[in-house]
RNA sequence: GGAGGGGUUCCCGAGUGGCCAAAGGGGGCAGACUGUAAAUCUGUUGGCGACGCCUUCGAAGGUUCAAAUCCUUCCCCCUCCA
């Protein structure tokens, strides 16, 4: 059983930034593995972006990890919480949701979701259900089980406190919330990003103030976007959706900087660390080309959302377009009024805007003198050319931008 | 309630009467290079058939030959004191 124990925390340890703390995960495995009996993971979901990306994904998989080894998830829709619009981290207030909407976006998460986790262990629930019906008296007394000092060790919390920046009283109770989700449902674990680190540990002060044995905090790190820097996140414009079409995860994908694509292998993969291992040796002693090694990371991505076809074409697309510099296999097909041109002419700056390919004829200028404009692999550097137009020619407005004129009119 | 600081182009942030479509950085885009949409380097980054014109510096007015810059009113944000 020993052996069993030391397998499972192995593998709930990859990637993993804290495991809070280590030694009662052990006693909690040994104890579900004596009894057979499943560990509850906890994981609380924010209902206002219902399109899961790959920085979710981290969480997701560990969960899935945990699942694979027999146990069960509890994912919690924050709903309660999204309708009087959680102000975490921002002064500013989110907007605040209505239950139709929080509805439809948990429909969205499931469907998204179940592409990561295993649906015979998992479980939704809505902490409306047991948040919504306290009264005051209730929600006094949850306030009792809390301190101010010790709400105050939260760093968001502290900063403000000592720049003098307002922290409204409601915002201390949403840690308490989310804690008390955790006692609500006796979570044996609950994971979240780093970020969360705060208020999974709420949860197990309150576990243990109700009499209930304290969960553990399982803590992700915040996957880098893009840009490498920043936390991928939808607003930043640096994340990569599941959802999207495979050719734009891989080409994504192989936009990432060198230095993340370990860390992308680590955290949104499935690729066993053994492997990993592998792949930075043969980085280092440069037996490896990156850009393969980025490939193969775009490849496993695209698979486990898209599947092994998709993988391969959205490759065999990337090296078309951007190796060989040819034509995708589709182009968008732009209709183009007969009446907008005049002599079989038109010129290349009303071309490309007619085309979509530009949003403003300056823009288009500066495209065209950059020389990044080709028709029909012609390349055309003066902005003030007027072209021949032909049905069905191919303009391709820098790297990975396309359209196809279609006559009509 | 009182005292003070501030709102600038996608973002951060200079600019305090003309040389300002507005420094610098970030981000974006393009080109070169690379069997990567990586890194690096260079260019570019309000609009308009365009070596000129139009619109932008919280909003509305005003002073001036000339305003992001000065004045008036208003809106919003922040700091300190009570």
């Amino acid at each position: 059983m020993q052996a069993e124990v030391a397998r499972q925390l192995e593998i709930i340890r990859r990637g993993a930034a804290e495991i809070i703390p280590e030694e009662e995960l052990v006693q909690k495995l040994e104890k579900s593995l004596r009894a057979r009996k499943p560990l509850k993971a906890k994981l609380g979901l924010d209902p206002t972006a219902p399109d899961i990306h790959l920085g979710h994904t981290v969480v997701l998989n560990k969960l899935r990890q945990i699942q694979d080894l027999g146990h069960q998830v509890v994912l919690i829709i924050g709903d309660f919480t999204g309708r009087i619009g959680d102000p975490s981290g921002r002064s500013d207030t989110r907007k605040q949701l209505s239950e139709a909407e929080v509805l439809a976006n948990a429909e969205t998460y499931k469907e998204q979701i179940f592409k990561v986790l295993d649906p015979n262990r998992t479980e939704i629930v809505f902490n409306s259900t047991w948040l919504g019906p306290m009264n005051f008296a209730q929600v006094v007394e949850l306030g009792a089980k809390y301190t101010l000092a010790r709400m105050l060790e939260r760093d968001d919390f502290s900063k403000r406190f000592k720049q003098g920046l307002p922290i409204s009283i409601h915002e201390l109770f949403y840690p308490l919330m989310q804690g008390f989700d955790s006692v609500q449902l006796k979570a044996d674990l609950e994971l979240g990003g780093t970020d969360q680190k705060f208020n999974l540990l709420v949860g197990r002060v309150l576990q243990r103030e109700y009499g209930q044995e304290p969960q553990i905090a399982l803590t992700m790190p915040i996957l880098e976007g893009l840009d490498g820097v920043q936390k991928m996140s939808k607003s930043l414009g640096n994340y990569v959706g599941i959802n999207e079409d495979p050719r734009e995860i891989y080409g994504k994908l192989m936009s990432l900087p060198d230095e993340l694509m370990l860390r992308y292998f680590e955290l949104v993969t499935r690729v066993p660390l053994e492997e990993i291992r592998q792949i930075a040796q043969g980085l280092e002693k440069e037996e490896l080309h990156p850009r393969d090694v980025k490939m193969r990371l775009a490849s496993e991505v695209v698979t486990m959302y898209h599947g092994i076809e998709a993988a391969l074409a959205a490759k065999e697309e990337f090296c078309k377009v951007f190796q060989r510099g040819e034509l995708p296999d589709e182009i968008p097909e732009i209709q183009l009024a007969r009446s907008d041109i005049q002599d079989n002419k038109i010129w290349l700056c009303r071309l490309l805007l007619l085309l979509k390919l530009v949003p403003s004829t300056s823009e288009a200028r500066r495209l065209v003198t950059q020389g990044g404009v080709q028709i029909d692999g012609q390349k055309i550097d003066d902005p003030n050319a007027n072209i021949l137009v032909t049905d069905g020619m191919v303009v391709r407005a820098g790297r990975r931008r396309f359209a196809r004129a279609k006559l009509v009119g």
